[in-house]
DNA sequence: ACTATAATTGTATATTTATACATATATGCA
DNA sequence: TGCATATATGTATAAATATACAATTATAGT
């Protein structure tokens, strides 16, 4: 792939939109078992999503213990962070409606 | 679909990605044969990718005799605006290479 | 050591998407 | 009117991608 698109390719489906909106406006990291509940996906299903997303070098992955939290990606360029903010402003209220769903969220700082 | 990724959709193939960069660099409308021309792909291609962009909003398209001319959207969101402008940013030099080819392009101010 | 939970990975299938091809429409000009 | 150019569209195929399923690895607790 000659062109930057990886990005664009990493957020054009919906499953993998969700679970970067779930990180960036939830600013917490929270685990594969509980994103696929959120989500209701299997859990492989979310694995290898977040391997797309990762690849992309949109979250971050952490391990601990049996769990893999996922995070918003704290070293993403800069602009790529103000894209999605921007892009979230944007589309306004419909991405929000899944952070009521985490329960089990962490705080990043 | 229900969440708002048909811009990402939209951005996630090289050859839209391409088209956009091109409209969108050179401020200028461009038509549908030129386009093929420059991206090496056959004229109905280009025909059913703009259709695919201009339904999520990104560019418009104006009918001039035998001529469909696409355009960078003006009435686009500031906000999408800027998303494209940050990535373009990011991305350096790569996107650039197609501008050069775009030998009849026309100012669109 | 055994069991349960969490995640990963390989493969196969289903779905989606892009592309190719044929054809149709629309315009401009001789 | 006839012909060339530009675009659009329907359908069929090829390619890419997501999902399902099975099996494996890793960790924690009993």
């Amino acid at each position: 792939m000659k062109y930057p698109i990886i990005q664009f390719i990493a957020l054009s489906d919906e499953i993998r939109f969700r679970i970067v909106n779930i990180l960036k406006q939830s600013n917490s990291y929270i685990c594969e078992c509980e994103l696929a509940e959120i989500l209701d996906t299997p859990q492989y299903n979310i694995s290898k999503h977040l391997t797309i997303l990762h690849n992309a070098g949109i979250i971050e992955k952490r391990k601990e213990g049996r769990w893999t939290f996922a995070y918003f990606s704290k070293s993403l360029d800069t602009f790529m962070a103000k894209i999605l903010d921007a892009f979230i402003r944007i589309q306004g209220e419909i991405i929000k409606s899944d952070i009521g769903k985490a329960s089990r969220i962490n705080n990043c700082d």
